[in-house]
RNA sequence: CGGGGCGUAGCGCAGCCUGGCAGCGCGUCAGCUUUGGGAGCUGAAAGUCGUGGGUUCGAAUCCCACCGCCCCGACCA
């Protein structure tokens, strides 16, 4: 492939880390080079950094071949109306990028490409006979990011592939579906990553399902949950629980009996002045809900999802109404809001079912009310799974199971779409009938530069990073020991030709550094093979081939080795494939 | 947007409280010595102390405003 000498390259590395990061990937993206910060959530890739984001790029894209998407590049830059048509020019505005030409045309920066592949689709796929297709494009995706952080985890400008399926029918749209994430399967596998996939919420993205692809790193912005008996994980903004049967409290018969409560606002104040566990209170949240007010109960040691609450309401647009609203429409001041008596509707956790000799907010300043029993006290609208899923609770699919909870990176996102885009941009097809239907679509992510940041998150020690194979920037370095000496200089020439020609990468350093600093460096930058030449080795006829997985520094004679690290090489990219 | 922290040489930091010559370590450059896990000595270059205003004989230091960066939250494919 190609020689380089660390003489005529750009690495610069860093003793110290970085001021402004704070998790590993991060702190050794910058310490190794690989990128420089031009601007909050705006980084440079340096030559090494750069490297190991095309072989990402080169691993996702013979996955979407093999798969048999077709590349292509769509504008970065797209016109307002597109996103006005699809209808998501409210939901995604603040995220985008927005900007006027020189004729005033509003233009946005793409944050994601459904409108326009849509269009495109629409164009160009008019038969049958022409699906299905998957099209894909690896491209910067901009989003205006309230809170950039951790490097390229999440920045304002980052590299995604997103792919998109068009099929005839339901049936084959799940099979457009399911060759995706066995692509992404294979495609993190190649990386070297050990992701989860969990089912997740769909967001501003809308349509019927969706997986995420999660590594899993405490320093991951998502919470997810899983079992710890079978096979189902989920995003906490989806994850359901099952809900076992209540016990039922001492006189819950009792009939309901209003009682002073000073002062007493938030479950634990009533919890503490009433000495009762705060699982017996009932939370009352009044909600603005598309225009309509709603009160939603909860138990009292639960945190109400408003993903999950979004969806089972079916509503566009959901927040806590503000005070006034809330007296309004109970007659009583915040905190001590209750189900009895409301006017508006009601919805209530499933876990309340059930429930008797609860105490809810009495909608009247500084009252409790106490002995309620939902059913019999309150008219709930609907019952449905609100809250957020916890460690502990009890498996939404099997008997036996308990949820455990843990953090994850997204690194990729598979929609199912169905006709969302498609109905909105008339992109439609005629089957063998002559009828026109709309194509169902599917969409998939993979954020290709937070990929490589994971991979980094996932695997390093205290030393430096430890790169897989597939991706490394160079999967061999030499290090030339005595760069004054022309044996060692013959010797690191012949190595690094013999690999050169058997198809690999090589760095030699031939810095005329003392050995501590090569060392240390190659350390840091985390090539899987270091060759060192030296003197002493080659007075053997021999040079040494140390792993950066490995603590042992075997020799090997010098004639031999670029068969063996050829052969490690090889058999380490084996070892990645599914 | 709310809360907190930071901004001084390329990088990491001290100095600020209590105003008085702009400092340290690493890196960079030159020379000598050294050479298997971030060497030693000697010398050198390099700073609008984030920006603007104010107080003062005098401001990195005190006051006001703004900007940038980081963290927590809200928010978010």
């Amino acid at each position: 492939m190609s020689i380089a000498r660390w003489s005529e390259t750009l690495i610069s590395t860093l003793r110290d880390d970085p001021q402004d990061a704070e998790i590993p990937s991060h702190k050794l993206m910058v310490r190794a080079g690989l990128i420089r910060k031009l601007s909050g959530g705006l980084y440079t890739f340096m030559p090494l950094g750069c490297k190991a984001l095309r072989r990402v790029e080169a691993i996702v894209r013979q996955e979407m071949d093999r798969a048999g998407a077709l590349e292509i590049l769509m504008p970065a830059l797209q016109p307002r109306e597109i996103w006005e048509q699809s209808g998501r020019y409210d939901i995604m505005g603040d995220v985008m990028f927005k900007l006027q030409d020189r004729q005033k045309r509003e233009l946005a920066l793409g944050p994601t490409h459904e409108e326009v592949v849509t269009l495109l689709a629409a164009a160009e796929l008019k038969s049958y006979r022409q699906l299905p297709r998957t099209l894909y494009q690896i491209q910067t995706k901009f989003r205006d990011e309230i809170r950039p952080r951790f490097g390229l985890m999440r920045a304002k400008e980052f590299i995604m592939k997103d792919a998109y399926s068009f099929d005839r029918s339901w049936d084959a749209a799940d099979e457009s579906y399911r060759k995706m994430y066995e692509a992404y399967l294979r495609a993190f596998a190649r990386c070297g990553l050990r992701v989860k996939v969990v089912e997740a919420d769909t967001g501003a993205m809308g349509g019927q399902w969706s997986h995420e692809f999660m590594v899993l790193a405490d320093s991951g912005e998502d919470g997810i949950v899983e079992c710890d008996a079978c096979a189902y994980a989920a995003n906490l903004e989806r994850a359901e629980r099952a809900f076992p049967e209540l016990e039922p409290y001492p006189d819950s018969d009792k009939a309901p009996e209003q009682v002073s409560t000073p002062n007493a606002k938030t479950i634990g104040q009533v919890a503490a002045f009433l000495k009762c566990p705060p699982e017996r209170l009932i939370k009352t949240l009044i909600y603005n809900v598309d225009g309509r007010t709603v009160a939603i109960l909860a138990p009292g040691d639960r945190d109400v999802n408003e993903h999950k609450l979004a969806r089972a309401l079916e509503a566009r647009d959901l927040a806590l109404a503000d005070d006034e609203t809330i007296a309004a429409a109970t007659g009583g001041p915040v905190g001590f809001s209750g189900p009895i008596g409301l006017t508006i509707p009601v919805y209530a956790d499933t876990a309340l079912k059930g429930l008797r000799g609860a105490v809810t907010g009495a909608n009247r300043v500084d009252t409790h009310v106490l002995n309620v029993d939902l059913d019999r006290d309150a008219a709930i609208e609907a019952w449905h799974d609100i809250c957020f899923a916890e460690n502990d609770d009890r498996c939404p699919r099997c008997a036996a199971g308990k949820l455990r909870e843990k953090r994850g990176i997204e690194v990729g996102h598979v929609f199912k779409l169905g006709t969302k885009y498609t109905e909105a941009f008339s992109a439609r097809f005629l089957d063998e009938d002559g009828q026109s239907e709309a194509m169902i679509m599917g969409c998939y992510g993979i954020g290709v530069t937070r990929t490589l940041q994971s991979v980094i998150e996932q695997s390093h020690d205290e030393k430096g990073i430890v790169w897989p194979m597939s991706i490394a920037p160079y999967p061999v370095a030499i290090l030339n020991l005595t760069p004054g000496k022309p044996d060692c200089v013959e010797a690191t020439q012949t190595l690094a030709r013999e690999l050169d020609e058997a198809g690999l990468d090589v760095l030699i350093d031939d810095r005329d550094e003392r050995p501590g600093v090569k060392f240390a460096d190659a350390d840091l930058l985390g090539f899987p093979i270091r060759v060192v030449v030296s003197e002493r080795s080659l007075a053997g006829g021999n040079v040494e081939i140390k792993l950066r997985t490995e603590k042992a520094t075997p020799v090997i004679e010098k004639d031999n080795a670029a068969l063996k690290i050829r052969q490690i090489y090889q058999d380490s990219i084996k070892a990645l494939i599914l």
